[in-house]
RNA sequence: GGCGCUAUCGUCUAGGGGUUAGGACGUGAGAUUCUCAAUCUUAAAACACGGGUUCGAUUCCCGUUAGCGCUACCA
């Protein structure tokens, strides 16, 4: 390890133009992991020169979902909005060596001329013009008070390539590239111009973006040759589509990370479905009987993360997989763990539980294994924790609507009163004798008490539930089961 | 349309000149029984197509097809 090498920068760098969605939050994962992988520098940087459409309420928004996923930056964010001076400049040098121009024509000129040429089978292209003008009668219109863009001057010849981490040499043809604009005519820069100033003043080192830059980087790359500055390594993740192979959009479903912990992910999960999404590890995620490991630690994937892993191609966005991430982890995670996140959906839901934290505690533990979600422990599970239960009419249907079963139930509940000892063997004893007695199935009883306990048709072992609720709410609920409203 | 990129089970992927092409999600079947889930066992499921190169291509090359991206004074 040479002293003189320089330890790698790498930036995320979201317009703040919409919600932090998948397919940015996965960009910000790979370059985090990355930085903490090489123990390089993440800066934060937020992209709003679009002033029309961006706002300081999505830079919360992409803050708070990066957090939320476990994710930090070393440096920023900085707000290009702030950084206008060294787009100036650095247009300036392009303008001085010649390698960019004023350009005088107007929107509406431009609009017209891109209409004439597709409309004539032409590929639509700035033409130059402005290009052909002499010095001085660039000044001259300037100084007039002629409103102009700045343009770069693209050599009309040869080819601009780069080698990509992951995608290999990729090159164009310069004929292909038009002079694009650097500076709008109201001096407020384009992603073109701000994006290749700020990297190379932020000393960036390589940069992680998703491949819809590709066709943007021999721009960039220009630019650097004309400022003289060595090409940062790039590095273009494919892109996630939607379950019909398009690129993911509001269509699809969700596509905010804001979205999917509202859904009862748990965050974690969500960052290990992501990091596997277009990356994995190779032959390192093999467990030792040669199977694929899926389930990674924040600390593994960093340990295990390296450039040549990415995909090259795109990747679709499974739910179903997602869901399995999140059913392992809300079943790995121990009570302690999933209770801070349980209570937000409480909060969310308006619920308070009527039970000691450490009588929920135990319930989670108890529940965890049959979760799809965290919102489950605010909808379906809420009878563990209040008072009120929250009848499912289909369970009701299904085991609860026999006047014969709520009778034998409410009659039982006697027996429940008397017992001295209340756990899991005394209760089945008492139940199975009952049955017994009353020359009914067992299974009848339970799968109605079930219900009468807890609202639903799906619980854990009927013992272990009564266990958890505890006698006097068992009592109570198995003599109200007669009451419990029959479904429609 | 032009330019660029990509192509292994339905999906995420491993692999790589000779393999029974591996795993995971999902799906089917069975076991289990106190519901559902889990669990265990098990099954089906892929190298897009056509040419090369080679003793031998899923792997390398070319083409076709398809998909995606870019094609703004958006980022």
């Amino acid at each position: 390890m040479h002293a003189d090498k320089k330890s790698p920068r790498v930036r995320f760098a979201p317009s703040p133009t919409g919600y932090l969605h998948v397919g940015g939050a996965r960009t910000a994962l790979f370059n985090w992991l990355f930085a903490r992988h090489t123990g390089g520098t993440l800066i934060l940087r937020i992209e709003d020169t679009d002033f029309e459409r961006s706002s300081d309420e999505m830079v919360a928004g992409i803050l708070d979902g990066m957090r939320w996923l476990g994710m930090d930056w070393d440096e920023g964010p900085f707000y290009q909005s702030q950084r206008l001076d060294l787009y100036r400049s650095t247009a300036d040098k392009l303008l001085a060596s010649g390698h960019a121009y004023s350009c005088f024509c107007t929107k509406e000129e431009l609009e017209q001329r891109r209409a004439a040429a597709t409309a004539s089978g032409q590929t639509p292209r700035y033409d130059g013009r402005c290009r052909k003008l002499t010095p001085e009668e660039s000044a001259r219109r300037l100084r007039a008070g002629e409103a102009a863009a700045l343009r770069f001057a693209v050599p009309a010849t040869g080819v601009t390539r780069f080698d990509d981490a992951v995608f290999g040499s990729v090159e164009f043809a310069n004929e292909e590239l038009e002079d694009f604009v650097l500076l709008r005519s109201d001096g407020i820069p384009t992603y073109h111009l701000s994006v290749v100033a700020d990297d190379l003043d932020m000393g960036m080192t390589h940069i992680i973006r998703g491949a819809d830059h590709i066709s943007n980087t021999p721009k960039q790359v220009l630019q650097y040759q004309a400022l003289g500055a060595p090409l940062p390594i790039f590095a273009h993740v494919p892109l996630i589509l939607g379950p019909d192979k398009t690129r993911l959009s509001k269509r699809h479903g969700a596509t905010s990370v804001t979205a999917y912990r509202e859904m009862g992910i748990v965050p974690e999960a969500f960052r290990n479905f992501l990091g596997l999404l277009g990356w994995s590890p190779g032959a390192a995620g093999k467990t030792a009987d040669g199977k694929d490991r899926e389930i990674f630690s924040s600390d593994d994937l960093v340990q295990l993360f390296s450039l040549d892993g990415i995909a090259r191609s795109n990747a679709v966005f499974d739910n179903d997989k997602l869901a399995w991430f999140n059913t392992e982890y809300i079943r790995a995670y121990p009570a302690e763990r999933l209770l801070p996140l349980i209570e937000q959906e409480w909060r969310a839901a308006g619920f308070t539980p009527s039970r000691s934290t450490e009588e929920n505690l135990r319930t989670i533990d108890l529940l965890k294994q049959r979760a799809r979600s965290l919102k489950d422990f605010a909808t379906a599970f809420l009878a563990y924790f209040g008072d009120a239960i929250p009848f499912d009419p289909a369970a009701i249907a299904k085991f609860l609507s026999d006047a014969a079963v709520r009778t034998l139930l409410v009659e039982m509940a006697d027996r429940y009163a008397a017992l001295a000892i209340f756990d899991e063997a005394t209760t089945e004893q008492t139940l199975r004798a009952f049955a017994e007695k009353k020359g009914v199935k067992a299974g009848g009883l339970i799968n109605g008490a079930r219900v009468a306990l807890t609202g639903q048709a799906v619980a854990p072992s009927l013992f272990a539930v009564m266990v958890c609720l505890g006698q006097s709410r068992v009592v109570q609920r198995l003599r109200n089961a007669a009451s419990v409203p029959m479904p429609i």
